[in-house]
DNA sequence: CTGAATCCCCAACGATACTG
DNA sequence: CAGTATCGTTGGGGATTCAG
């Protein structure tokens, strides 16, 4: 399977260069590039998933760092959360539409990491 | 213009779910998602800049970090170093084949961030 | 000019405990 | 089950200084 994605040529868009610090894109991507935001948003790739569904599959996040992480996406319009009003709670996360535009184009990239991370940092590699 | 680029099935590489702790696909991701990791990246697109161009165009990083962050990708052998034996000093930076393979990965990325940036943070956008 | 080394501090992060 | 609250730690990251 492929997709063809459209290339906006950056230097179009910032014919200075480089994202100005404190513009909104730069806000978006620190967002989207904070430590577990790729993570999570890959997570609901094409699925609707519940908090400890979440939790489980982002191996390592902590409660605190899931919670803050969803609520950014939320804010941002990237997330939706649905909670239903049963005893236990039972919340669901998804891909907004937006979102979805966005893991389209992080697959690739995360795909490209999976295939040179080994070959990059040796079949031994753990620390930084 | 526009790119077709190949999307692995991430269900594929891994069938569990998600990139597991401490695996080189983490740690590779990390570095790429590392706070100044594609800004460096991406304003070495197609071109050699030098370490004061660099610090010019990625606004707001200290020496401290562009360092860090150019060390880390050199050795993960995305960013090639040339010393010219010179003085005074002068040293290049750009894109190995690996590293520009990778690029265009983060391109659509960015031009997407570029775009919706406004429309989800408001124009008024600033603060996290 | 390029960068290494040092100091220092804030906020990001994790662990734990608690609540609707 | 799905969070919030609180606290403690740490290391990321900025400012500054020094060296080649």
């Amino acid at each position: 399977m492929s997709v063809s994605v459209q290339v906006s040529p950056l230097d179009k868009i910032f014919p200075s260069g480089i994202f100005p610090s404190a513009c909104p894109s730069r806000v978006l991507l620190d967002h989207i590039t904070s430590k577990w935001g790729v993570l999570v948003l890959v997570s609901l790739t094409g699925r609707t998933l519940r908090w400890g569904e979440l939790r489980r599959r982002v191996e390592g996040i902590s409660e605190k760092m899931l919670a803050q992480t969803l609520k950014t996406f939320e804010r941002d319009g990237l997330v939706s959360r649905v909670a239903l009003p049963v005893i236990p709670p039972h919340v669901e996360y998804s891909l907004t539409p937006q979102g979805d535009e966005l893991v389209t184009l992080l697959h690739p990239l995360l795909g490209w990491v999976a295939v040179n991370a080994e070959a990059i940092l040796g079949p031994e590699a753990g620390s930084d």
